[in-house]
DNA sequence: GACAAATGTAGTATTATTACTACAAATATT
DNA sequence: AATATTTGTAGTAATAATACTACATTTGTC
């Protein structure tokens, strides 16, 4: 610690990417807290955060699953396309740990509930800075029960729905069509219609009401 | 500016209430670059503001629309019914004006949506603390045009639905297709579609979902 | 009481959604 | 490895929902 030249820990590069900028702020905040000094870009789009990613390389992503442009499982591959070894770490506005499992499948380091207390926030990217990584205890616990038993007596019904299901099953509780969805995830109507099919199957139910109901029932208790 | 004692601008209370900590935190971080000095005191739901309300004197409330047990216009009340000179700003995740007028119309004294650049919740929460009123540019435009055609008070949408229109509008509440509903009051698909239409257009709405936060807000079952 | 607006009702044409069906690729199971 | 499921995707045909339009009653207003 005398050195000035000599840096132990050398400058990490951050993009957190949330279209809300007091999230962000929050978030730039935290960071600066931290003992790895950092740089911090902020974008508030998916497309912002590609052209960030082919302009400059970062050490960590921190990404809002909800934001504009994204909302979807693909948004991983298309980071770690640009950059390997980056780092993500999810960030969500919902609690639902359904989300998680699938992004940290599909690749991400991490999953944060943005409800989540301020030292989980600081304590999670620290992890994840580090090259672990970071799950909250309720998704920690969902996942062991689930490698566990895989006949649990009262399972989530929720749980049971693939990536692309879940993708669809939060749009259409968010009241959008079933068009404007096929739009949004680049499908075909139909298919999109297929997997409103499978998820009213799977979840028992048969409108948007029932579903909203599934949703608030399984996702808020967690 | 010497005397020490003398404070020209006395301490203000606000009390920032959002689930989300990291939202706390940057609208924390945001009063704190005020001219105005201020103490922030946080909460995380509805009853915990209710408690502090009950405890100390504010100034102003920021209040996140969806903060659990929350969630309604008569959030507003309950709020001005402990310190009726409190100022509330509403602070919202949707960008709907629709919203926001009918808060604004219940008493709030700024509605500020959720991913407006920092410089503007900074404008807006001074703004509001200056004992004015703050609106975003397009609310204001919005809430000009509907004076100009028609001042009515405070107006609850679902008090403008014929008795008809409340019938079909409880059982779609419930899930029920059109078709179903045509059947159950001896009606044609198309007569039940009409309803439907008008009623989406009284409330302002385009799909079931914002049916459903709709009948939330207005229902006095709070 | 006359005229305007709101309400209850429905038809036609168009658009959106769903039911089936299919099939390859990824996973899981034996 | 071989076989069975699940998942991601989409087409065709059928069904449901909506946009417009229309019109006779109420109901409200000057």
């Amino acid at each position: 610690m005398g050195l000035k030249s000599i840096e132990p820990f050398p400058m990490k590069a951050i993009l957190v990417a949330d279209d809300h900028s007091i999230v962000r702020l929050g978030v730039s905040h935290i960071i600066s807290t931290l003992a790895t000094p950092s740089a911090v870009e902020e974008a508030s789009t998916f497309d912002e955060v590609i052209t960030y990613l082919e302009a400059k390389r970062f050490d960590l992503l921190i990404l809002d699953i909800n934001i504009p442009g994204g909302n979807n499982l693909q948004m991983i591959d298309a980071v770690k396309l640009r950059q390997p070894n980056i780092r993500i770490l999810m960030f969500s506005g919902y609690d639902e740990q359904l989300f998680a499992i699938n992004y940290m499948q599909a690749g991400a380091d991490g999953y944060l509930v943005k409800y989540s207390p301020e030292d989980e926030i600081r304590s999670a990217i620290s992890t994840v800075l580090n090259q672990q990584k970071y799950m909250s205890a309720g998704t920690k616990e969902q996942l062991l029960s689930m490698l566990n038993s895989q006949r649990e007596p009262v399972m989530n019904p929720l749980s049971t729905l693939s990536g692309r299901e879940v993708e669809v099953m939060y749009l259409l509780t968010k009241g959008i069509p079933v068009a404007r969805i096929a739009d949004m995830l680049n499908l075909q109507v139909t298919t999109v219609s297929t997997y409103k099919t499978r998820i009213f199957e799977k979840l028992q139910i048969s409108n948007i009401v029932e579903l909203l109901e599934k949703v608030k029932m399984y996702s808020t208790a967690n």
